[in-house]
DNA sequence: TATTGTTATACTCTATAACTATA
DNA sequence: TATAGTTATAGAGTATAACAATA
């Protein structure tokens, strides 16, 4: 009874970072960190967004977001322009130089996401996805719902 | 192409956060982190441990393990005590305290596995099981072998 | 007043390597 | 010389809260 090796939360917590660990030491050739790559796959897909809607896209505390696209903006990664219809809001965008770069990217990540799900049919990827996905989903309830105890 | 919400190694970051997130939260009440149950659900499994193989379990560094040890034998969770057999080895073990109050956490993880898994049928939480284990061995192996590329 | 984003502080985990004491 | 564990240092992520600018 409760043996780490058949725990789910232990197993996706091992499996995960694996996968980041991983994935990781290949961004770092290029200059990238993890949660920078996700800000960029994110932009790439769903384009400029404001700090507050890229922090829901990453799951990215907004503190350390801010921070970290301050470096990217260092870096030439990414620009901050103001909102045109909300002058507190920011734009937050892609360089150029970026969007080539995740282009670039992109091919390695799908490359990892293959590694990661090897021998596993498309059934089988299927569910794992549907799992985690519903797994995010009833921990997040919980986590806001404080009375659910 | 590359949506994160359809993004295997995104999913399982999301997922793996959602739920350590929550568990630790419920934790913190019981004054211990979540590295801290990791090592008492290791040492409450296979028993007293060496460092270096409690480090294996954990997947916790052991540069990092030996501070967290030092931090739950200030609050006399464990005892570190010299190997019989090895002068430079030694054998962490779980305090009669940390045992009870081990044994008081084990229902609650039990709990918020079940809150994790919510809906899912025997079967598919046997094959996610399998899968997330398999994903860790996909991307080990990745990680050791350097030439992969 | 509430909201958007920034900044400050303090804490944890990590990687790396220097260090000690044994073997 | 190699190994087990400890300690030091620096870097990155997080939580929390205070803060400025705007709504």
């Amino acid at each position: 009874m409760l043996d780490l090796a058949q725990y789910v939360p232990w197993l996706l917590n091992r499996a995960a970072r694996s996968v980041a660990d991983a994935f990781s030491r290949e961004l770092a050739a290029l200059g990238v960190t993890l949660p920078m790559w996700r800000v960029m796959a994110s932009l790439r897909r769903a384009g400029p967004q404001r700090l507050g809607e890229l922090s829901s896209l990453t799951a990215i505390e907004t503190s350390t977001l801010s921070r970290l696209l301050g470096q990217m903006q260092q870096r030439g990664l990414v620009r901050r322009a103001r909102s045109h219809g909300d002058a507190r809001a920011i734009a937050v965008s892609l360089t150029r130089r970026a969007a080539a770069l995740t282009e670039r990217i992109v091919p390695l990540a799908l490359r990892y996401e293959q590694a990661a799900v090897r021998d596993m049919s498309d059934s089988e990827i299927a569910i794992l996805k549907r799992l985690l996905a519903q797994i995010h989903e009833n921990l997040g309830v919980l986590m806001h719902d404080k009375s659910a105890d």
